[in-house]
DNA sequence: TTATGGCGATATGTATACAGATGACAAGGG
DNA sequence: CCCTTGTCATCTGTATACATATCGCCATAA
């Protein structure tokens, strides 16, 4: 589950006035994303309106309105018939989200640096006392979650809803490759120390320090996966 | 019209394997981000489905799919009945996005100094020069054209598919607010001033600078423009 | 006069039916 | 044997009909 608590990702607009009762477009939108996320959907999987339809127990229309919203967030991209699949991105285009995603994301550490409060900053550091503990029973799954909320708590931590959106929006587009490496490589354990440097920077309240160590950190999530993408395909 | 040549906007999906034919919901979408940017339609106004129906000529259906895509891409929220309206971000809203326009346009920026080719450097200095051309002519609305192609030269220029969308995506969500101020204000001759320096910074292969030159750009922007509004509300 | 509760109108959400386009496959010719 | 072309199946795009929730208004009572 990475949709948060409330179960809102970016792609869900924003909810001013919004209403108690779940739409099923939301539901299905939340889903496909959980999906794709976890990797039951994988990046090429083709996403049949009627299939979808089917398996979700509605008819086509809220299934499009979810297929839309993927679309526009990134998630999926047209294919042959204009046919919706989870979004396959060559080497480029992958080379280029990382890329921006690291930008973003530093600049999101560069402004908690700066912005986050005494509480803020100690929540980060429980969180990082916890992926230690996770590192050390080697427990992937639970580093994951535990990844997920340390940048979550960084976006927060900048105080500026936007950055956040678009930081979380691109995570999410990232996550298909970013998730499998804990399973598959050896990287539990630079990946934490990365974290440890970062908190390191946002406690001190070094913006530049902070910014440095984030592009540092994925661009070592980035080589990583290209190697095992190399690796995958070799 | 801010839909550029092909008149696409981040909103509409990657066009993979596209085809010939423009569907309605395209052409909706397409046409009500113009009209917002064109001020046709001001933040808080209604887009009752069935109205936008009867004005196109089609059914709500895709009208419906055209407002989904404009409150993804940021353009519409949600207001009373659940109904999209133009989005009228409150001031702290209004200071995120500017904010991180400001800085994700920066980014471009200083990618733009590191890779642009020779070929485009040339082109910008030609859009500056055009600008220059239309501040002394005091043609705003010739300027308004020029300031977008400049920017998005800039944008392309980082030579990033995700960071250019990005940047696209959160200066349309601007729009509304960015153009009224060179018809309503004094800012012709000091935004080409600002565009030179940023050009200058360009040319010198110097990102700090460019990106530094942008930054305060934007700055100076969004102040001009929360002076505006506040006018408006005095 | 004000607050409250129900009722009705209206707009959105979903389902279904129809139309159009596209890709695949097979048959025929070079 | 390969390429071309036409037909067909299937999937998306749009229209329309129906369900449902929300908001405003009015009546009624405190």
């Amino acid at each position: 589950m990475y949709t948060d608590d409330k179960g809102k990702v970016p792609g869900g607009e924003a909810d001013a006035a919004a209403s108690e009762t779940e739409r099923a477009a939301d539901l299905i939108f939340a889903a496909l994303v959980d999906r794709i996320i976890a990797g039951e959907l994988r990046p090429g999987d083709a996403l049949n309106e009627t299939a979808l339809a089917e398996s979700f127990a509605v008819s086509r229309t809220p299934v499009r309105e979810a297929l839309q919203r993927l679309g526009v967030t990134g998630l999926a991209q047209r294919g042959p018939r204009r046919a919706f699949m989870v979004s396959q991105p060559d080497r480029a285009s992958l080379d280029d989200l990382f890329e921006a995603m690291g930008e973003v994301e530093a600049l999101c550490a560069e402004y908690a640096a700066r912005r986050m409060s005494a509480a803020e900053r100690a929540g980060l550091a429980e969180i990082v006392a916890e992926g230690a503990e996770r590192v050390a029973a080697t427990d992937e799954a639970g580093y994951i979650a535990v990844n997920a909320r340390f940048h979550r708590a960084l976006f927060d931590g900048a105080h500026n809803a936007t950055l956040r959106d678009l930081a979380l929006g691109l995570r999410i587009r990232t996550s298909p490759y970013r998730d499998a490496q804990f399973r598959r490589t050896e990287r539990l354990a630079s990946s934490q120390a990365e974290h440890q440097r970062i908190l390191t920077a946002v406690r001190a309240e070094n913006p530049a320090a902070a910014g440095a160590a984030v592009r540092e950190h994925i661009a070592a999530t980035a080589l990583n996966i290209a190697r095992m993408i190399a690796a995958a395909r070799g």
